[in-house]
DNA sequence: TAGCGTTGCTTGGCATACTTAGCGCATGAG
DNA sequence: CTCATGCGCTAAGTATGCCAAGCAACGCTA
């Protein structure tokens, strides 16, 4: 399939998809991907996963600091009283231990 | 909270956070989203759809030109069929009907 | 051979995500 | 009052996604 073929179904410039095969774009915008998901058959989170964005579905929901896993359970109340503690805490004392 | 405290914890410049509370930023990376989805409670996929990326996990599987959807049951053959066909309108006969 | 159309590809430029540096202001300690 | 600290915000810079235009090579038809 021509590159201006995948540019007329998808409307994704014929250079942009040039300089996708060439692998010289490291990040293609999500949009972009969704958009050629649909010619090529491959489902969008794995076109997400490729371009080395986070997916939301897989059970990678780990932004936490790990550390913090104990914590996903508090109620509102604790976390405001939590919250206070550390503003306490930082505030009590500059960051000594930076970064 | 304060944007110097998300930033030490997401590695999210406070410069760029405040630009995105005014509203400047009008599709912060899913990086970006999914670093801040840890603090704010708000999920991955949900801050993927604010910020107005296509979803992965959502029904909204439609990336098709609406028009194709009496398309979506065809059998492998008959896909390759209508491929072939296709291929022969467009060399058959350069695009007149441009765009 | 000459001419037309399509191919993949490069180049130059625009838009914008994201950061570093630094400003002005508020607050609290001395 | 003065100084230090932390705040939100802006300005300027860098990086890069994405596109329009155009080029050289190829195949086809006359």
């Amino acid at each position: 399939m021509s590159l201006r073929a995948v540019e007329q179904q998808t409307h994704v410039s014929n250079a942009y998809l040039s300089q996708l095969e060439h692998g010289r774009i490291r990040q293609p915008s999500p949009v972009i991907l969704h958009k050629l998901t649909g010619l090529y058959r491959v489902s969008y989170a794995e076109a997400m996963r490729l371009a080395g964005y986070p997916i939301p579905g897989s059970a990678d929901q780990e932004p936490w600091p790990a550390g913090l896993a104990r914590f996903r359970d508090v109620s509102p109340d604790e976390e405001h009283a939590l919250a206070e503690y550390l503003e306490f805490l930082r505030t009590r004392q500059g960051r000594s231990l930076r970064r």
